[in-house]
DNA sequence: AGTTAAGCGAGACGGTACGTCCTGTCTTGTA
DNA sequence: TACAAGACAGGACGTACCGTCTCGCTTAACT
């Protein structure tokens, strides 16, 4: 019996893989979505087009990775009312979805996965996942403090918060600030609190 | 006075004109929009390129035209309260969002039309008009019943349903009925309700 | 009895006629054969296209009109000597293939006339007829001299001369004057003299 | 000492190379020079436009070397006579321009290395090159005779020889046979002649 | 004077070819 | 086995030209 998957030949190289990562969110932030081929990033990352292909699938998922990895699921911190809990989580998600390579990935970044059954599934397995989680956090206050109802419907508040963010600036391109993620909480907060 | 612009030369032909539009429309049902090159579009309508090049700048402003445009702006339906109303418009966009064509064409036309500005523009003053204009109504007729505050940010009420609505079926796929649109309006309605 | 085909309807417009035979030679001599197409030349005549066409089948007809219809068949001058009038045939046939438009024209111009049937079987009957009726001519005055047999294959001896300018000029684009009608018509003088 | 040039990457398919020689030699017979789109070889070829477009800049340079490379410069036997020499040569010269492929691509060939400069100049340094070499071989041979002049003027003699052969044959699609290259060889040889 | 037929400028039409770009796979030599 | 390089088949892009057609209008000759 051999070890399963005993790793055999040259080990991948790391510096080509942060290569290509760097060089995809130069390209993105400099030229978009669309002019942001594998061919250009392998070419910029000196490095050959497989050795991308080899890594990610194709270009929506080198993207993803590029540009929504480093995200660190910050908890909430706990301000003590649902409504401030959620401008905080708003304006972590307005920070996240405006960040220079972001904001030019997001819209064809994902209709690319809606296009896709199976990378799809991963908008809310993955992408959704932290802030996700974080909701849920927030809620479970709320609701010890009896702000709000135990049935909420999570996931439809988190693509509320996430559409609403995303069609604001993703799409419209609206400038956006502290002051969009106030608005919003206002508006969803008092919507979701118990009556 | 005279004609500004006698129209010269022949005249465009309205029958390749709804040819194009027909099999725009098919092709997005059956392949997707990735699949819906213009090449495709022409030959399916038995028309040359030239003459989608013609009428349409690309892709994006095609497929606008081809989906969005026999939407007949009705006008909500007054129910007597801010809610009901919401629910209305609502169910509508829902319906709007899920039909056959536009589900498929959504996120990249959208994707489309926020990558270039001059189409980006458009979004708001062309997709958004309608909805636009019957929320305004709506929530005239609610202020005026004391329900809603005057100086509600209209735009951003508009860009959160939309966005809520668009994210949930559009991008993500989940099933959309009226329950959708009661939950949505639920959640939105009592957030701007005057206090 | 009526008049086999009295004309009916508004009659042609010279004027018309003339612009595009015109513009045709500006554009061959400006931009070169290739770029010579039918919509170019109706342009830049104020013409449209039907009205080349009404007058012309096609690029290759309207070209060779429009610079090979001016040559007048001027008789060869009676010089006294076989060679002495080949070279002022031969001269004549330089100047006409070196001329600003027939320079440009000729190698495509002949090539689309090759390159279909009908057109093919005009190159001697039309092309090279004025000439083919001047070597006739020279020749007989030759014969009678006792310079030249009487059997000489004259369609050879023509291609020969026209073949040896167009090559020389038309193709490879060398200089051409005075000289090469001299050297050629030493060679070919010499060639078919009478033993 | 390092190598000049080291080849890197993926060498090119050579079965691909003789892929589209093949396919192009085959079309042009078949449906003649204009008819022989770069798209429609790669077509028949089973190879993509790029693969093409990679090896050759252009139509006329992929026809040039699909229907005149394999020509061997067989040097011309020695007859003993300037005649004789003149004779094997243009029967050779006369039998390549009538090979199916040849005949059916040299006017379009030529026009549109004529119309562009650096093709032109290939004409003669690479069209011409084979029996240029062997005519003056010829000629040395003629002169060390005595039957031939130290100072002809080679180039023009072969202008002459491969336009009228060219004119005749490929423009005029006259047959050709012996008889025409004897023929011929009949007036240029006496024309060069010693005196 | 009214009718008819053709010419005319303009430009739309269905088709075809162009030359470039990108995708995802493959095949080299080198490490 | 990875890697850089780059060739490969396939397909879309947006442009140009072809030769035909369809408009509204004009210009004659024949009622």
């Amino acid at each position: 019996m051999a070890a399963p998957d005993a790793p055999r030949g040259r080990p991948r190289d790391s510096r080509a893989h942060q290569a290509i990562l760097t060089a995809t969110a130069e390209l993105l932030a400099e030229a978009g979505y669309a002019a942001t081929s594998i061919g250009a990033v392998a070419a910029r990352a000196g490095v050959g087009k497989d050795t991308v292909y080899r890594r990610w699938s194709g270009k929506a998922e080198l993207v993803y990775e590029a540009v929504f990895t480093q995200t660190e699921a910050v908890p909430v911190p706990d301000t003590g009312t649902l409504r401030g809990d959620l401008t905080v989580l708003l304006d972590a998600l307005v920070r996240e979805f405006t960040a220079p390579g972001a904001a030019a990935a997001l819209p064809g970044l994902l209709a690319d996965f809606a296009a896709r059954p199976e990378l799809r599934a991963r908008i809310r397995s993955q992408f959704l996942a932290p802030a996700k989680s974080r909701l849920v956090e927030l809620f479970e206050r709320a609701v010890q403090r009896g702000e709000a109802d135990p049935d909420l419907p999570v996931d439809l508040v988190l693509d509320t918060l996430a559409g609403a963010v995303f069609f604001h600036t993703g799409l419209l391109g609206e400038p956006a600030g502290p002051q969009l993620a106030a608005q919003l909480a206002a508006i969803v907060g008092r919507g979701i609190e118990a009556r």
